[in-house]
DNA sequence: TTCCTTATTGCAACTTTTTGCAATAGTATA
DNA sequence: TATACTATTGCAAAAAGTTGCAATAAGGAA
């Protein structure tokens, strides 16, 4: 299935417009493994729509983000990153080497259970970033 | 006791020094009750020392964070604010009203050892900030 | 197909944050 | 108390991110 076959409907469906910016940046996110800064979307977006501009991508990143096309992360350097919505996950990154680990969301289901019934908000947000040091990095210290 | 004797030590032992911009900063921290941005930390610090820069205060923010004096936060619209090191807590932020709860760092032990014992890191920060929905935006709903 | 509405884009100006570097000023030592 | 070492600051310029607004274009209706 096509980028623009799965996402079109999606945003039709909530009044809003596909547009060529749109369907690149979405394919960019779509096809990288990994979370991608505002400035690397812009660059690999810009090979498919050269007029694209950064605006457009801090904009539009944003935009799917509320639509939960895209998951906005924190990965500590105070600085957001996106991937493409789809499996739920946390990072776990070594404040030392950098490294990242994937922990999913079931770990946390627990946590976010207990957290619900203490404080009687309801979680929503599904991605979070653990700070510690990887297990190389610890044997070093 | 004052914020020098407080924490000039607390430099003092690492190699630093105290400057008046750090105590300055220190202080804003110190006497706020809640979380602050680095432009707020700005505007106040700056009574004090009216030659502080903004430039100082990013950096000043920054390097305390490194040395445990201060945390930062994610507040979730990919800015960062600080508050004073002194008790561990988490943040709980709902999506709608932006309201916030503090949550006790005890409640995530367990989720802590059980990431530590799947992953093999050692999570060492201690500041997350959960999204949902506040009771009274449930309601609203 | 063509028209119309309005969501979306690009531009330009602006705000926020970062960086390099020379000048300044803590503080350990004599 | 004076000296020297170097951590720290302020300045200026650059980079990153945001905002307002007029022009453009997606896509439903005729």
């Amino acid at each position: 299935m096509s980028c623009s076959e799965a996402y079109t409907p999606q945003l039709r469906a909530r009044g809003y417009r596909m547009t060529p910016q749109r369907l690149a940046i979405l394919h960019v996110l779509h096809h990288s493994a990994k979370h991608l800064s505002p400035v690397q979307v812009y660059e690999q977006a810009r090979a498919d729509v050269p007029s694209l501009t950064e605006t457009t991508v801090y904009r539009t990143l944003e935009f799917l983000a509320e639509n939960g096309l895209a998951h906005p992360a924190h990965l500590g350097n105070g600085h957001l990153v996106y991937e493409i919505a789809g499996h739920e996950h946390h990072h776990l990154k070594c404040r030392t080497c950098g490294s990242e680990t994937e922990v999913e969301h079931a770990l946390l289901q627990k946590l976010y259970r207990q957290l619900e019934s203490e404080s009687g908000y309801h979680l929503t947000d599904s991605h979070i970033t653990f700070f510690g040091l990887c297990p190389d990095c610890q044997k070093g210290e």
